[in-house]
DNA sequence: GGACGGCACTTAACAACGTTAAGGACGGTG
DNA sequence: CACCGTCCTTAACGTTGTTAAGTGCCGTCC
C-alpha cells in the first residue's frame, strides 16, 4: 500500500485543472464537484484555496491573462508602431480567448483586483503616449479596440463554442430560408456566422483607420479632423 | 368571497414581468420562484409557457429588442446619412441595454432564433446599401459598431449595476493607489471606470471616422485606401 | 345533462448546486 | 507529550431548475 500523499493543492493547481475542465464541460459544466473529483478531493476542499467560486473563476482569468501575456509579449517590441501593437494586442487576446470554451464570458465576468494586468497595460500605454498619443487618446485607443474584441469573441463563441465544432440552430442556409422577406438580412447571413477570422480583421481595421484619422499626430496633421476631447 | 379568477398568464405577460424584476433583483437573482410569486403563482406555471428558463430568457432579450424598435424606430429617417443612422442605432442600443440592470448580458446570452430583429436589420442594411455601401461593407459597419456597444456595455454593466450606483471595489483612487508602480495606468484609471456617456461617444466615433475612412464611397474616393473585401 | 377533453395550473418531489459547520489527520514547534 | 496551524473529509443546509402526477374549470358533443 502506498504511503504517498497527495501534494497539497494551492490556487494554481486548481486554476489550471479548472481551465482544463472547462474546455471539456463547458462553463456551466464547471462544477466545484466536478473540479474537486479530477483534483482528487472533496469540493469543500476548494474553500480552503478560494472564498467562494467566483474568486476562482477570477482566478481562471488571471491565468487566462498570463498565458496570453507568456505566449504573445515576445511579439511585442518597443520599435512597434502603434498599429502593429494594436493589431497583435487584439489578436493575442481573441487567441487566447478562444482557447477555452466560454473563454470571453469567464473573462467579463470577471473584475481584476490585483495589478496582474496592469504591468501590460503600461507597456501599451507607454508604446503609445511615445508614439505621440496623449494618454487620454492612448487609453481610448487600446480600450476601443479591447471591448471590440471582446464583443466579438463573445458573439462568436456563443455560435462557435469551441473553434471548429458549431452550435446547433446556426445553419446559415436555414437562416436564408426563414428571412425570405427580408433578402438584403438573407444575404448578409454568411457575413455573420462564417468565416470569423477574416471578419475580426476587418472590424479591427476599421478601428484602427478611424484612430489614425481622429488622433494620429503623425499621419493626420492638418487633416482638420482630429480635436482634443 | 371573490369568484374572480386572475386572468391566464401569457409569454408576454411573464416576460414583462420577469424585466421589471431583473431591476429590483439583478440577473442572479431572478429565479424563476421570485418570478412566479410575483404573478401570483407556483414555480412549475411557467413551464407551461415556456420550456425552461432559457426560453424565457430569450424572450427576455426579444421583447427588450421590440421595446428597442418602438422607441428609438421614429427617430429613424430613411433620408439618415449612413453616420446619423449608426449613431442612432448604436445609442439606442446602448440606452435600451441600460434600462435594465444586467441587460448586456441578458442580450448577449441569448440567441434570436425568430426574425423580430430582422426588420430593423434590414430597414439598417437598405439604408446603408443606399449610401453606396456594398452588402458585405454595411454589415461590416453594423456589426463592427453593434460588437462595440455590446462590449462596451457588458464592461460598464459591470461596474455600474443601474446608471448612478457603482459597485463596490471600484473606487478610481483605490485603484491608483494600487496602481502607483504603473504611473501611466493609474492616471488612466479615470479614463476607464467614469465618464462613460462620453466614452462611449469617442470610441463610437473612431469606428465611423474608420468606416468612412475605407467604406464610405462618397468621402473615400481616389484617398486609395479603401479596397474591397 | 352528463361524459369527455384540453387548458392552466398546484402539489410534491428530485437531483444537483454553492456553501457552511464540525471535526480529523498530519506535520512541526515548544 | 502537548499544542497549533495546515489541509482536507464528512455531513448537512438551503436553493435552484426541472419533472411527474394530479386537480379544477370551461367548452363541446352525444
Amino acid at each position: 500500500m502506498s504511503t504517498e500523499r497527495r501534494a497539497p493543492l494551492d490556487r494554481g493547481r486548481v486554476a489550471d485543472t479548472a481551465l482544463k475542465l472547462l474546455n471539456e464541460v463547458g462553463l456551466e459544466g464547471l462544477t466545484l464537484r466536478v473540479i474537486a473529483k479530477e483534483l482528487d478531493v472533496k469540493a469543500p476542499a476548494l474553500y480552503w484555496h478560494f472564498k467562494d467560486k467566483q474568486a476562482l473563476l477570477d482566478e481562471m482569468a488571471t491565468e487566462i491573462l498570463r498565458r496570453m501575456a507568456a505566449e504573445h509579449t515576445h511579439t511585442l517590441s518597443p520599435d512597434d508602431t502603434w498599429q502593429e501593437r494594436l493589431l497583435k494586442v487584439n489578436r493575442g487576446l481573441r487567441t487566447s480567448l478562444l482557447a477555452y470554451r466560454d473563454g470571453a464570458k469567464v473573462f467579463s465576468g470577471t473584475r481584476f483586483t490585483g495589478i496582474e494586468h496592469a504591468e501590460q497595460m503600461e507597456d501599451n500605454l507607454r508604446l503609445l503616449t511615445s508614439c505621440g498619443f496623449t494618454l487620454a487618446r492612448a487609453v481610448r485607443a487600446l480600450t476601443t479596440t479591447y471591448l471590440y474584441t471582446l464583443g466579438f469573441v463573445t458573439e462568436e463563441q456563443g455560435v462557435m463554442p469551441r473553434p471548429g465544432e458549431r452550435r446547433e440552430g446556426f445553419d446559415v442556409s436555414d437562416r436564408a430560408r426563414l428571412l425570405a422577406d427580408y433578402p438584403l438580412s438573407a444575404r448578409g447571413g454568411a457575413e455573420l456566422f462564417e468565416n470569423y477570422d477574416a471578419h475580426f480583421e476587418e472590424g479591427l481595421a476599421l478601428i484602427l483607420a478611424g484612430i489614425e484619422v481622429r488622433f494620429s499626430p503623425a499621419d493626420a496633421a492638418g487633416s482638420g479632423a482630429p480635436t482634443e476631447g
